[in-house]
RNA sequence: GCUCCCAUCGUCUAGUGGCCUAGGACGUGGCCCUCUCAAGGCCAAAACACGGGUUCGACUCCCGUUGGGAGCACCA
């Protein structure tokens, strides 16, 4: 094929929707695949409900998702005097024609045709009237054959269509003047050349009425490729309320593009068995052949998964600086890279699911005092415990090289010392200690990190709230 | 209601008439490892919606049923 120009065409009113930027990435991964072009179009017709802010929110998104787009981004609003011309056009040669007809009078012949049980259609009552430019406020109506399908070889459903007159003539310009979606939609596509139309399912049945528009423009269709709807975990279609939906949110919630992309790219597309892809590998191996037809359930836990992987295997420079924004809020102050941190960071890499969690569990380096968590304190700091304790205050205090592995030789005397106390029973006040609760990396990595001067700061502020505090 | 579409473990999927005692991944359960939490290793449970055909042979092809989805605007 000659090199493919492919589009993402999001209405900005909200924010980038994960159904949205799977077919972004969709649409992006294909014109990569085949040395093509990827075209970003606003579609911004609908001047009430679209804002710069979301427009701004979804391109902030693909940037983030790393979905580069070649062109653009177009905005429709832009370019309302072009459809105003094609409509023109499309009047002056006859497939168009201007309709009289008044939403009340269309709703009452619409509920009459229900009510005798037939389905109803426009029923071309201004269709043959030959309507000028003085005949009053009106609509545009493009004329639909007759008879005869519309047809298209779907790239991802394969043989489609409808027959037209199943259709029925339909509104390109409103009373206002306003074009409407279709046809903005058709002329754009047109006008920029695209080959391959990629986007969700719901469009589908939205084709056949779109392949008239080209007939009636006299231009060639474009390939079609309807991609199925992400719905939600009940199988029904996703909603802002009940499920997850903004990649904005998630990335909030401290998920890596890497994971979200990979996510993406695999709900409803697969290579065999592979479930990882990089970047590069869903550009190589993207083939709309290999798209499902039936609408997939996103499941969370799977994305969970995904980025506890790529946790575990980004590179260390380009997750610290990552992680930085979530610490500080965690900590609520600022927080430099240091090599402690990096250490920390390398720690914590297979003890996180998201960025969020490992800010969390890297808190207690960066802040001055812990607050112990009422549980763990509850359970390891108790008083029969203060004797060893002290004694490894001691221990921890006298030594030179505050490295693993004194701190561990540290340790074992002070167990044999008291009892043989087990490894558990001294570990977990001192994490607790340190860190405030009851999990974090081994002991002696987590003394070492937070080093001998805090670290015994926070022992001894544990043996006082033993001695003082604790009832 | 009409038109169109879809249907393999809980979820995402592999499978293109015999390689299927239906494979992988996530999740779930168990065991191992273990200073906590993880990670890791091993094991397990778990699906071809149903009914008819076609065929020597159907998860794979055809028809129907059921279930689900989308569209049917002077919204996009």
């Amino acid at each position: 094929m000659s090199a493919p120009r492919t589009r993402f065409a999001p209405s900005p009113t909200g924010f980038l929707h994960i159904g949205g930027a799977r077919t972004a990435l969709y649409n992006w991964a294909f014109a990569r695949h085949h040395g093509g072009r990827f075209v970003l179009r606003i579609e911004d017709t609908d001047r009430e409900r679209s804002t710069l802010e979301s427009e701004q929110a979804v391109l902030d998104g693909l940037e983030w998702l790393g979905i580069e787009w070649d062109e653009g981004p177009v905005r429709q609003s832009e370019r309302m005097d072009r459809y105003r011309e094609v409509v023109e056009e499309l009047l002056r040669k006859d497939r168009a024609y201007r309709c009289v007809c008044t939403r009340e009078e269309l709703e009452e012949r619409k509920q009459a045709t229900i009510a005798a049980g037939r389905k109803w259609t426009y029923d071309g009552r201004c269709r043959d009237l030959a309507l000028g430019p003085g005949c009053g406020p009106h609509t545009v109506r493009l004329r639909l054959p007759a008879e005869g399908r519309l047809a298209w070889d779907d790239l991802v459903f394969g043989p489609s269509g409808q027959d037209a007159r199943e259709i029925g003539d339909m509104i390109v310009r409103r009373s206002d003047g306003a074009p409407l979606y279709h046809l903005a939609v058709v002329v754009d596509d047109v006008e920029m050349r695209i080959s391959h139309v990629i986007r969700g399912a719901d469009h589908h049945s939205n084709t056949p009425f779109q392949l008239a528009l080209y007939a009636a423009l006299d231009r060639t269709p474009p390939l079609f490729a309807h991609v199925p709807l992400i719905v939600g975990r009940d199988g029904k279609k996703l909603s802002k309320r009940r499920d997850p939906v903004s990649v904005q949110q998630f990335r909030e919630e401290g998920y890596l593009p890497e994971a979200m992309r990979n996510w993406l790219a695999r709900i409803g597309w697969s290579h065999g068995d592979q479930e990882l892809f990089s970047k590069a590998e869903i550009a190589e191996l993207f083939e709309l052949a290999n798209v499902h037809r039936a609408s997939a359930q996103a499941d969370p836990a799977k994305l969970l998964w995904l980025n506890q992987h790529y946790l575990k295997t980004l590179d260390r420079t380009l997750l610290l600086d990552r992680l930085l924004p979530f610490l500080e809020r965690v900590s609520g102050r600022r927080v430099q890279p240091t090599p402690e941190l990096a250490r920390l960071v390398e720690l914590l890499r297979e003890r996180s699911r998201t960025l969020q969690e490992m800010a969390e569990l890297a808190r207690f380096l960066v802040v001055e005092e812990v607050a112990y968590d009422a549980k763990a304190a509850a359970k390891h700091l108790r008083r029969e415990i203060v004797p060893a304790l002290a004694d490894l205050h001691a221990r921890l205090a006298a030594l030179e090289d505050f490295a693993e592995g004194p701190i561990e030789a540290a340790f074992q005397e002070v167990r044999a010392r008291h009892g043989d106390l087990p490894m558990g029973k001294l570990a977990q006040p001192v994490r607790v200690a340190l860190t405030g609760g009851e999990v974090s990396p081994p002991i002696f990595e987590t003394l070492a990190v937070l080093g001998q001067h805090r670290a015994l700061a926070r022992i001894a502020e544990a043996l006082h709230y033993l001695r003082h505090e604790r009832d």
